[in-house]
DNA sequence: GTCTATACTGTGATAGAC
DNA sequence: GTCTATCACAGTATAGAC
């Protein structure tokens, strides 16, 4: 009874973000939730759907994020609490932003795809402007790869579930750290 | 006439990189070599061969770099002249690193991926202790994961192939201030 | 809303001619 | 060393019964 969109979402969203999109078959998603494969197609009409539906809500948040920023230039806005901002975001949706690092590249032409990469490159205006100097680009990719990396795979290094509060405070002394302007000596 | 097995492995190891190892067929891989699948897998015996082929040796390297390091203790050794050199094997190897840390844990049971991890795992040792923070871990993880990103997706960013000097020291520099053991105030 | 049955395509891999 | 032909199977997706 009742199975419902959203456990199937999730569902899809986990073995998207562990074993690839292009790695992971209705099959497998059908088997998780118990289901068939058709009653997986009933609910979402296909596989990009269904891969829409798992990360689409963490790039419209990302969106509501951003939008104020657009609205009152770049430098009115705290840098601080922006990256606190952010940060929670990121912890919010790991596993969104884990899938769409790693795989954004290979799955181009996929509309949310799309949005995000449009999403990512305004992110990357605010914290670098045109006038950059490459490192300043790669501290930025370092930091959103980086963080990427450790949310989505953190057990792969020893650690296993750190305090949540722990994890926060570490990514925000981090994340400042990398992105914060260069410093004139 | 007479297709290396070299040409094969690097296609193979670019399009594994950018699509996916499970999102790569052996007949993509054949077209764009001008064969046909059979004789690619007349060179490789399958696709699982390819994948070692076209990572093992970047982890042979890795390998070879951090041999000294066990035999002398971790102390003992120059931690700038060490960072430099992972650097270096960093943009040698850039696209086997980008693949691993993106796909490794999707390819678990495959030998060369198990060899890789376990590199990984004496890297993290070298610069983080077992006794370390949560946040120092961190700070490994995202210079790994980071520098994977960047070096793996530059294009994303609007950093196309920037001068590979600059390149190697926005790197160094970089990853020196992640990786530099927390400093007592 | 869920199922079985089915269609169609693509995949990794093998056999055997040249 | 390269090819065509073929295989067995898994993949996404659709049709239609319940």
């Amino acid at each position: 009874m009742s199975t419902s969109q959203e456990d199937l979402r999730a569902i899809a969203l986990s073995e998207f973000a562990s074993a690839g999109y292009a790695g992971t078959s209705l099959q497998r998603i059908a088997e998780i939730a118990g289901l068939s494969k058709s009653s997986v197609l009933y609910h979402y009409g296909s596989k990009e759907q269904l891969l829409e539906a798992a990360i689409g809500p963490a790039v419209d948040r990302m969106d509501e994020i951003l939008a104020p920023l657009n609205a009152n230039g770049l430098g009115s806005t705290n840098r601080r609490a922006f990256l606190e901002e952010f940060v929670d975001f990121l912890l919010q949706y790991r596993l969104e932003v884990h899938m769409f690092i790693n795989q954004g590249p290979s799955l181009v032409d996929v509309p949310v795809i799309d949005r995000a990469n449009a999403v990512i490159v305004r992110l990357a205006d605010f914290f670098s402007t045109h006038t950059s100097s490459v490192e300043e680009k790669m501290r930025f990719g370092v930091a959103l790869g980086g963080a990427a990396y450790m949310l989505g795979t953190a057990h792969n290094l020893g650690l296993d579930a750190p305090p949540i509060d722990e994890t926060r405070a570490a990514l925000v002394t981090i994340l400042s750290e990398l992105l914060t302007p260069v410093r004139i000596p």
